[in-house]
DNA sequence: AAATTAATTGAATATTCATTTAATTTTTTT
DNA sequence: AAAAAAATTAAATGAATATTCAATTAATTT
């Protein structure tokens, strides 16, 4: 029985131009016609592969997501020296290429329609997800080697992700042209202080606030 | 001569209308035939008073980006003790209600849109852009109150707004249906050790990514 | 080489969309 | 009350959309 071999070459196909398209053109303007037409194929084939523009979005989110979790860029384990692992680990994490490994437009458009679609919120907050986990193993590495000091280390890898998504955001709106590195560096910084503070904990600003907050 | 009296009306009206849309159908789904349905007039109406979908957008950005800054919420002036101030500022824009005030999903659409839009673009830069002015004008007095003592003030207040940008980024992918005030006051702090700590520069981590980058 | 199965195209459909132009109703001014 | 202007509706347009079903072409298996 023959198997239907050209859909695991059409199918990433059809994902990369979709992906191309969306970048020219937008969520809005990235229809199934043009797709076809930058490929010279007929529109029919493309749902004939996928059954549904939903589906072939979720199929390019999937995508996507494998993309950035590709083993390669976060492999640190052959790395000796604990405290250049560390520094290596951050570095990468805040650093400009990391910044884009996916195109920033069309990394906005799916976190806005992760709002909309079930299923592709799913996907990522399970990436996410994942990422935290690797940043606590990592951050559990480094704080029995004594480099990382901070108490809860769920709570510091999510400041990581949680600036790490804010300067993707500063990026855009106020970078003021100057390179990425200048203030990834500064927020760099934040972290640095953060994970090596052994008395950081979440206690005494929360007690400051019950007092001093008016409704 | 008589006016166009009831633009007045009928255009905030037909906006407030369009955020509806907007936040039940999404960007996607939020057509001017919707619009009208709603208000029982006539889809050629909408037009009539905002000549372009593309306009009435805009125009719908400029009435939000006005909400956000209504005078109402970042008022503090009236506040005599510096340090209940300066905790009172902190803690509005970590809270939840500041969080939400546009609702998230439009909050994310918009901001993909200004990758397509230049208009849109440039409002939202020019917004975010005056908020940073206003941080920096109020960590500068509590800077000359010796409540706070970091030094670069444009750096300190980036890294508030990259934090307040990430948590509505946390809110909706991280957050495990655990309230918001969780892990905002846990941000807040690390802004609270940042803002505090007069040693604090971007010196440090900087040369020690020169030493260890590995391209 | 015939039969089978997959790949691809063609044509048609029905829906939705923003926008235009003209006509009508309502309101205001004279 | 007549005239003028604005508000609103009606109808039409044309383009683009995703998807369907049937027909055709190409490749593979028997």
């Amino acid at each position: 029985m023959r198997k239907n071999q050209k859909a695991e070459i059409r199918k990433p196909e059809i994902l990369e131009n979709y992906y191309q398209v969306l970048s020219e053109e937008g969520f809005e303007g990235a229809s199934i016609g043009k797709i076809a037409k930058r490929m010279n194929i007929h529109p029919s084939l493309i749902i004939h592969y996928f059954k549904s523009k939903e589906n072939m979005t979720i199929e390019l989110v999937d995508l996507l997501i494998k993309k950035y979790e590709a083993p390669e860029f976060l492999q640190f384990n052959h790395i000796q020296n604990m405290e250049q692992r560390f520094q290596l680990l951050i570095d990468t994490i805040f650093s400009f290429e990391w910044s884009r490994t996916i195109d920033p437009g069309i990394h906005f458009g799916f976190y806005y329609l992760s709002f909309r679609n079930p299923k592709i919120r799913e996907r990522y907050e399970a990436m996410i997800q994942r990422f935290r986990n690797y940043l606590i193993r990592e951050l559990d590495v480094y704080q029995k080697e004594g480099i990382v000091k901070v108490k809860d280390l769920k709570k510091a890898a999510d400041i990581i992700i949680t600036l790490m998504e804010g300067l993707e955001f500063h990026a855009h709106f106020l970078s003021e042209r100057q390179p990425f590195e200048k203030f990834a560096n500064y927020a760099k910084n934040v972290v640095l202080s953060m994970l090596r503070d052994e008395t950081f904990s979440s206690n005494f600003a929360g007690l400051m606030n019950i007092r001093n907050f008016v409704k």
